[in-house]
DNA sequence: TAGATTGTAAACACCT
DNA sequence: AAGGTGTTTACAATCT
């Protein structure tokens, strides 16, 4: 970003050639300050004047050629190095520090540019020199007119003279900047790497650094490297090392194809390598860490990269780089993953409540306490992601997260000021829960963050994961509380939560099986739930079409409601009742049901065979 | 505003 | 007797 923004300021800055009012006014390289209405508004320069006039020019060309060094090495061809330097418009001091810095990092990874440097300097001298003739020569010229003009002449000539005695000062002080600046600029390409690679790899130690460096660098020694990066201010550099990182980043290592999860690994293989595509090539450059030759076409860098990238030393170890780039990140992402997830359980849990997130958690460990849970997770089935990797987004609709805080409060016993959690949010929102728990899989696990779903669904989706499509009470509850962190602990309430939503809800049937009972679902009396109305954020409702691929409301309705658990799709059975027009369901008062009515609808009611 | 839905609590019965 | 399971009722909050 940086890099960009520097360039562009270099290349407006030639059109912005104005008087020298304008130039009075940007010479100041502290202040910036407007005007320049220092006296000259008779348009009369005295010599004095134009004797500092000259001085700051000769600073601000110096400056200014100092940023097309850095800036103008991308085009060598280029001829903004020859113009006048009297007609270059300099930035402030601090601007040029950074761009130059910015643009140090972008060019000088090319060794190939230092030749070309160093006929720079030796043009900036001649040019430097030239510079000091003329200004001379236009010194003496005033001097003659002060002569002419006979006022004042001893004085301005005494003056001229100190004044030419700190331009000639100058001269050599822009010199000897000159010089700092070259040597700067290798320290500062050395410094760069090192940072970055101790911006990724913390846990490494400068040794490391240093033997990574070591086998990879073959233009300075890591460790002097390390020396000169130590002996820099990095508290003024910091700001210039952060924004030119980007793209020095890029230059080093390919983060595109990190983000790809692809290793740097070079790829020998022709049928790789002959693809359409090639995650070493891209925008016509060899995306080789340290590289960027320009290729011209997938052929040439085929050829560029069997040339200069085989398989040697080199290669090897800047691939050992890599790898411990990747590492790194990973390990970081890792670090990130479980800070946020403390970060997000933190905002969900009450402080002085025990904190399950910490425990260890692991569906081999929890799952021994089901005595079926080996089977639990059937082929064919949509198994929770359990790496740390899988997207964590249980935020994305805030509202739908319940605060446990209050959820915890359900111990003072019908006080509901403070009062028990209502009405989950999942059905309003419309989301899959299965998908749902697929996404935040990780999430519930660990952090005691109330699932936004109905204990109904909850259930549902215990008894349809199943590969039997069917629980015992004790495994629902093995079940909630392997998903879910937060049905760890207050156990009574939930669990009575859920004994009591299978003994009301009709689409929860109980079975007399060998082993004792279990509960199923009946497909046809859970759809007949009345369905909660589609007049939610419109922002939601398109999110939910276009999410699953269904270009209509209708069917994104009759999708709500079979796919808040999408994997009970699958079951014939309850396939052919997703098409019932929901909007025609009479709904009963369930609450009117006697106990024997109920058994007896029950006792009618097929038991869903998904064997 | 009424009715439906949901969560919570509790009482009770039955079974092991 | 204790604990688990299952049923039912009551109440309140929320939503339609």
């Amino acid at each position: 970003m940086m890099v960009e923004s520097a360039s562009e300021t270099i290349r407006t800055t030639p059109s912005n050639q104005n008087g020298v009012s304008s130039l009075s006014s940007q010479s100041d390289g502290g202040g910036g300050r407007e005007g320049g209405s220092n006296g000259d508004t008779n348009g009369e320069i005295s010599p004095v004047d134009l004797l500092h006039l000259q001085q700051q020019q000769a600073l601000q060309a110096a400056r200014q050629f100092l940023l097309q060094q850095a800036s103008g090495l991308n085009s060598p061809g280029g001829n903004e190095v020859k113009q006048s330097p009297v007609q270059v418009r300099a930035h402030t001091h601090t601007h040029t520090h950074t761009l130059t810095h910015a643009c140090i990092y972008t060019q000088m990874h090319n060794p190939s540019l230092q030749e070309y440097y160093k006929k720079q300097q030796e043009q900036l001298h001649l040019q430097l020199l030239t510079q000091q003739q003329q200004q001379q020569q236009q010194q003496q010229q005033q001097q003659q007119q002060q002569q002419q003009a006979g006022k004042q002449a001893a004085k301005e000539v005494n003056f001229a003279k100190c004044t030419l005695t700190r331009l000639k000062y100058t001269l050599k002080c822009i010199s000897a900047l000159k010089h700092i600046f070259s040597e700067l600029i290798e320290i500062s390409y050395n410094k760069f790497c090192t940072e970055y690679v101790l911006s990724l790899s913390p846990a490494m130690c400068p040794s490391d650094l240093q033997q990574l460096w070591k086998e990879v660098s073959g233009v300075q020694s890591s460790e002097e490297a390390l020396k000169q990066a130590e002996g820099l201010d990095l508290s003024t550099n910091s700001s210039n090392s952060t924004s030119a990182f980007p793209k020095a980043a890029s230059a080093h290592i390919s983060l595109h194809s990190l983000a790809n999860g692809q290793s740097h690994t070079p790829k020998r293989d022709s049928h790789e390598e002959h693809a359409g595509s090639h995650p070493l090539y891209g925008h016509g450059e060899c995306k080789w860490p340290g590289c960027e030759a320009l290729c011209e076409d997938m052929g040439q860098f085929i050829k560029h990269l069997n040339n200069e990238h085989a398989l040697d030393d080199r290669s090897t170890a800047q691939c050992r780089v890599q790898m411990q780039v990747v590492q790194q990140l990973e390990i970081q992402l890792a670090k990130e993953s479980e800070r946020l997830q403390a970060m997000m359980a933190h905002l969900h849990m009450r402080p002085s409540e025990p904190k399950p997130f910490n425990q260890p958690l692991n569906l081999a460990s929890s799952g021994s306490l089901l005595k079926r849970d080996s089977d639990a997770y059937p082929e064919g089935l949509p198994h929770p992601p359990t790496s740390a990797a899988a997207p964590i987004t249980p935020l994305r609709q805030g509202p739908s997260v319940i605060s446990s805080s209050s959820l915890h409060s359900h111990s003072h016993s019908h006080t509901h000021g403070v009062g028990p959690i209502r009405r989950r949010n999942s059905d309003k929102y419309c989301t899959p829960i299965a998908s749902e728990l697929a996404q935040n899989c990780e999430f519930y696990k660990n952090a005691d963050v109330r699932p936004p779903f109905t204990y109904a669904s909850l259930i549902r989706h215990a008894i349809l994961e199943s590969p039997d499509r069917q629980l015992t009470l004790n495994e629902i509850y093995n079940w909630f509380t392997r998903k879910f962190a937060y049905f760890r602990r207050n156990t009574a309430t939930w669990k009575n939560a859920v004994r009591h939503n299978l003994s009301l809800h009709k689409c929860f049937v109980r079975v007399e099986n060998v082993k004792g009972a279990v509960w199923t679902v009946d497909e046809v009396e859970y759809q007949k739930r009345r369905p909660p109305k589609m007049t939610g954020s419109p922002t939601l409702v398109k999110n939910m079409i276009s999410g699953l691929g269904f270009g209509s409301l209708n069917a994104s309705y009759q999708v709500r409601n079979a796919l808040s658990s999408p994997i009970y799709l699958s079951p014939p059975h309850s396939l052919s009742h997703t098409c019932t027009p929901l909007h025609t369901y009479t709904h009963t008062h369930r609450h009117t049901y006697t106990h024997s009515s109920q058994s007896q609808s029950r006792a009618l009611i097929s038991i869903p065979s998904y064997n």
